[in-house]
RNA sequence: GCCCAGGUGGUGGAAUCGGUAGACACGCAGGACUUAAAAUCCUGUGGCUUCACGGCUGUGCGGGUUCAAGUCCCGCCCUGGGUACCA
């Protein structure tokens, strides 16, 4: 073989490597373990576009990298199969969502497989297989049959709240009875009692209802009022739902994030969702009608500047309420603003709405009447869905009572009402009574102590994070493995699990609106009615990471050996766009798996690295408006035009588009048009965004593999820039990566014949010095994800080792290996070629050695007072006293210092860089 | 609005601790080889200035600390991402 055929190289390795399990991960415990996992992807029909790899080429390099450390390597795949587009699709030609699922992992895997990756592809999961779903639902049944103890701080089996119950009754916020009582309840009485506890439970409560998509959907899946997947409008409706009670566990899931290895801004993103927020429950009362309003504040110290309470649309005193005159008007305007869907009224958050309810409560401190108003910037979800308001000292509240006419009172002095709320944190308090002259901080301090002595309320502490929606009113997931026995919810036995996805004739909702499982024949456990709601998408992905670990255990989801082994995920490489869904909930499942002693971690993953998007650059031509004429870019000026969309596969690098290839591609459009040229070629502009079929800007990885390798295609993605950075694909620069290969497999080739030839001679001490550098940026690159960097290296490397013509095994061996990692295919070809009849993977990471980096002078510029500069000899061991006295011996610098001795001399690393006199 | 990240040549991007800014690659210009092309190799390439050696200037803008600032501090401007009546 002459000249560097990667097409030829590529083919034969990869089935090399499929026909020796080169990549399967051993199954004994005796070497450090090393976790790499990546996010696992959905099978779209679309199939994998250049962005998907980028952060699977990442972590594969990692992979190689800890392989040839010594360490285990656990490094999977899989696919998250349940989700809504494979059943779009099926409702629209009746093909089963299964079917389309597995054509689209097929073809997925072949695009995976043309890369090069070193996944261990026999322990592949699915999350839509039987096998694996029976643990998702198994995992469901531990939290139905826990509940979240305070006290211990961590969830327990509900059994031991049961036995609570049984022995001294319960006092809490939801509900207060006596042993006695327990026990004269019912089953079902019992039963909704209970579900306020459990982890997983039934509730009736204001969700995400998305018509178009036919069901409900949790917070993180609504983006700007509409549906995250489709866009389409989501109402606020109210239904019973299955719920996982993730809020139980705000707090450890704030905490936790401290000790993770994760991005600021990834961390912030969670904490902003968790949303923490301390201050002070306070009770207005009304001692007549004996209504009694309690409020959530953060702000205790502005109680002297309360001027009304506000309440929301959805509270449940607000019958009672709304009396006299105002009555009607205030349901009326009630009625109204629940209804409005989530868009309408993000649409409308600048107006201003709102009713008076005609009641009045009393100041806990002044005594006086404040009146209670309804409005709809205060949120039904969350405190107490009411807000004590203090136009004062909060733009919205101030912002309402400008709109209505109600009092600003002043109670913190630093800013003007007559402008806007003074919002800021610091101050004295005025018009105060007992809080007068203190500052904020503090003042917030007296108020809770004075709220708590004269028991007005207490201190408290709010999440932002709801509960998380968990049923579905589609097909295509996991069945929830709960059936009703005289309306009481019970868990399918463990032992009967799984409950398989039954088959139905069509995936729609039925006539009578119930979802697509209502058409399953026989959907009943023991002639009990099954649930027929499924679980969202993120069930399923919430604890894949485990599976991984032992795939095909049928006794546990894995074995307690393998937890303990492998822990939790050493490198977790995906996008930051889950950072408020599976991020969060795999979490959540994590720490509840570890409360109930399945696991030996609480977080899932100790490091996370976010790989950035890979944008696809489209391109837009220019047609006249009204006509089928085209204009180039650059005289679109002189015409009114519209943009459209072509592919880009018809554009050169210089954005001149081919216009017979224009024609062929869309003949009904192009064929007869007229082009309006400049210099006789068609130009187009180019736009950066999403890689997306609409814009026709898609790159299949497969061409790139085609027309430069998957080596080339490993490194340049790379080399494009920092993984974590966003950045416009584009193909300028690939070629110089290929040529970087070409030049490696020359080092080998280098004679008339091109033949391969390996010196065994000793190399020189610059071509040590050339390996060893590289060595040293590509370990430390890999440990600090710089891998874009570390490309640079290579090259770097293989430019000094052509200049010397270097082609000896010493040197070229240990350089196929650090680079192998990047470029397997190459590296594994040559190392064959060297004579090793095992592979590459087999291989030892090569030591650094420093000493061949030492140099025993040096020639460096030297600044004099920070402006001259000039050159200096000095040996390397030399101490600064003798510098000193060789700098003043140096004609140069004396002539510089004019005899004087200098004031400071700077030595950075052993080398003096400045002189100060 | 709030929170986070970032702003370096024609382009993508380098620059561990503050220590020769622009590595590496693309592009561009010139040259070698070739009948020619491709491929390959060599030279140059931030700006201004100089025949040249060199000099001046230069990391979004304005100030500051330091012998020394892309890097640290203060105040702005801009871009990208997250979030949004969360009391």
């Amino acid at each position: 073989m002459a000249s560097y055929d990667f097409r030829e190289i590529e083919k034969k390795w990869q089935a090399s490597w499929k026909q020796h399990a080169n990549y399967k991960t051993p199954e004994n415990f005796d070497r450090p373990k090393f976790y790499a996992l990546d996010m696992f992807p959905y099978p779209s029909g679309a199939g994998l576009h250049v962005g998907h790899p980028l952060g699977y080429i990442a972590g594969d390099i990692v992979s190689r990298f800890k392989r040839l450390k010594g360490f285990n390597v656990l490094h999977p795949m899989g696919y998250d199969a349940f989700g809504l587009p494979a059943e779009q699709y099926a409702i629209q030609t009746g093909q089963h969502p299964a079917v389309t699922t597995e054509e689209n992992i097929k073809r997925y895997r072949e695009q995976l497989d043309r890369i090069g990756f070193s996944f261990d592809w026999s322990r592949e999961i699915r999350t839509c297989d039987p096998s694996y779903y029976k643990w998702t639902q198994w995992i469901f049944v531990q939290l139905f049959n826990s509940w979240y103890n305070r006290e211990t701080d961590k969830a327990e089996n509900i059994s031991g709240l049961i036995s609570k119950f049984e022995i001294s009754g319960c006092n809490d916020d939801l509900n207060q009875f006596t042993a006695a009582e327990w026990k004269n309840f019912s089953e079902k009485e019992q039963s909704d009692i209970l579900l306020n506890y459990r982890l997983a439970f039934l509730s009736e409560a204001m969700v995400n209802w998305c018509p178009a998509l036919g069901t409900v959907l949790a917070n993180d899946e609504v983006k700007d009022g509409v549906s995250e997947r489709g866009g389409y409008p989501v109402e606020r409706k109210l239904m019973t739902q299955w719920s996982l009670r993730i809020s139980a566990y705000a707090d450890r899931l704030l905490k936790g994030l401290d000790t993770l290895d994760w991005s600021d801004s990834l961390k912030e993103s969670q904490r902003n969702w968790i949303g923490k927020s301390e201050g002070s429950s306070l009770f207005f009362k009304n001692p007549e009608s004996k209504i009694e309003l309690e409020v959530f504040t953060t702000r205790p110290d502005t109680v002297f500047g309360v001027s009304f309470l506000a309440i929301a649309p959805e509270h449940p005193l607000l019958n009672d309420l709304c009396i006299g005159n105002e009555r009607d008007q205030a349901l009326a305007y009630s009625e109204k603003a629940r209804n409005r869907s989530e868009r309408e009224r993000q649409a409308e958050v600048k107006n201003i709405t709102g009713a008076f309810t005609g009641s009045y409560v009393k100041h806990p401190f002044t005594n006086e009447d404040i009146p209670v108003w309804v409005a709809d910037y205060v949120l039904g979800g969350y405190g107490t869905g009411a807000v004590m308001a203090v136009p004062g000292h909060d733009s919205r509240d101030y912002a309402f009572a400008r709109h209505f006419n109600l009092p600003i009172l002043e109670v913190v002095a630093g800013g003007d009402l007559s402008i806007e709320a003074y919002e800021a944190k610091t101050g004295q308090l005025i018009n105060s009574s007992f809080l007068d002259g203190l500052e904020v901080k503090d003042a917030i301090k007296k108020a809770i102590e004075a709220i708590e002595q004269k028991g007005l309320g207490k201190g408290k502490t709010n999440f932002r994070l709801r509960d998380a929606v968990f049923g579905r009113q589609r097909y295509w997931g996991e069945p929830i493995p709960v059936y009703y026995e005289n309306g009481v919810p019970k868990c399918v036995a463990e032992s009967d699990l799984p409950v398989i996805l039954p088959e139905i004739d069509k995936y729609l909702p039925t006539e009578t609106g119930e979802p697509p499982l209502a058409r399953a024949k026989d959907w009943t456990y023991n002639n009990h009615p099954l649930e027929l709601t499924t679980m969202p998408g993120w069930a399923g992905s919430s604890w894949y990471f485990m599976r991984y670990m032992d795939p095909h255990n049928e006794t546990a989801f894995a074995s307690k050996e393998n937890l303990n082994y492998w822990q939790n995920i050493d490198l977790y490489i995906g996008g930051s766009e889950h950072a408020t869904g599976h991020l969060l909930y795999f979490r959540f499942w994590t720490k509840f798996l570890y409360d109930m002693g399945h696991v030996p971690f609480d977080e899932p993953a100790k490091k996370l690295i976010n790989q950035g998007m890979i944008q696809g650059v489209s391109s837009l031509i220019h047609r006249i408006n009204n006509t089928n004429k085209f204009v180039s870019a650059g005289l679109k000026g002189e015409y009114e035009t519209t943009a459209i969309h072509i592919d880009i596969k018809l554009v050169t690098n210089n954005n001149q588009v081919d216009i017979e290839a224009l024609k062929q591609w869309r003949p009904s459009e192009f064929e007869n048009a007229e082009f309006i040229l400049e210099n006789g070629i068609l130009i187009c502009d180019s736009e950066v965004g999403k890689m997306s079929k609409r814009w026709h800007n898609v790159v299949n990885p497969d061409d790139v593999c085609d027309n430069y390798g998957a080596d080339t295609l490993r490194l340049y993605e790379m080399f494009l820039g920092p993984l974590q950075d966003a950045k416009p694909w584009s193909t300028q620069g690939i070629e110089g990566v290929l040529r970087f290969l070409r030049k490696l497999w020359r080092l080998f080739h280098n004679n008339p014949e091109e033949s391969f030839v390996l010196s065994d001679e000793e190399p020189s001490k610059a071509e040590y010095k050339t390996l060893h550098k590289t060595i040293k940026k590509a370990t430390e690159d890999i440990e600090n994800f710089s891998f874009n960097t570390s490309v640079s290296a290579f090259m770097v490397c293989i430019n000094e080792l052509q200049d010397l013509k270097c082609n000896k095994r010493k040197i070229l061996e240990p350089l196929l290996i650090i680079l192998s990692p990047y470029a397997p295919h190459i590296a594994e070809e040559l190392w064959s070629l060297c004579g090793h009849n095992t592979s590459i993977n087999n291989a030892e990471w090569p030591a650094f050695n420093g000493e061949y980096l030492i140099e025993n002078e040096f020639n460096y510029p030297i600044s004099f007072n920070g402006k001259v500069r000039f050159n200096l000899n000095f040996a390397l061991d030399m101490d600064p006293k003798a510098m000193e006295t060789e700098i003043l011996a140096n004609e140069q610098t004396s002539k510089y210092l004019e005899g004087k001795a200098p004031k400071k001399v700077i030595v950075v690393k052993g080398k003096i860089v400045n002189i100060v006199i």
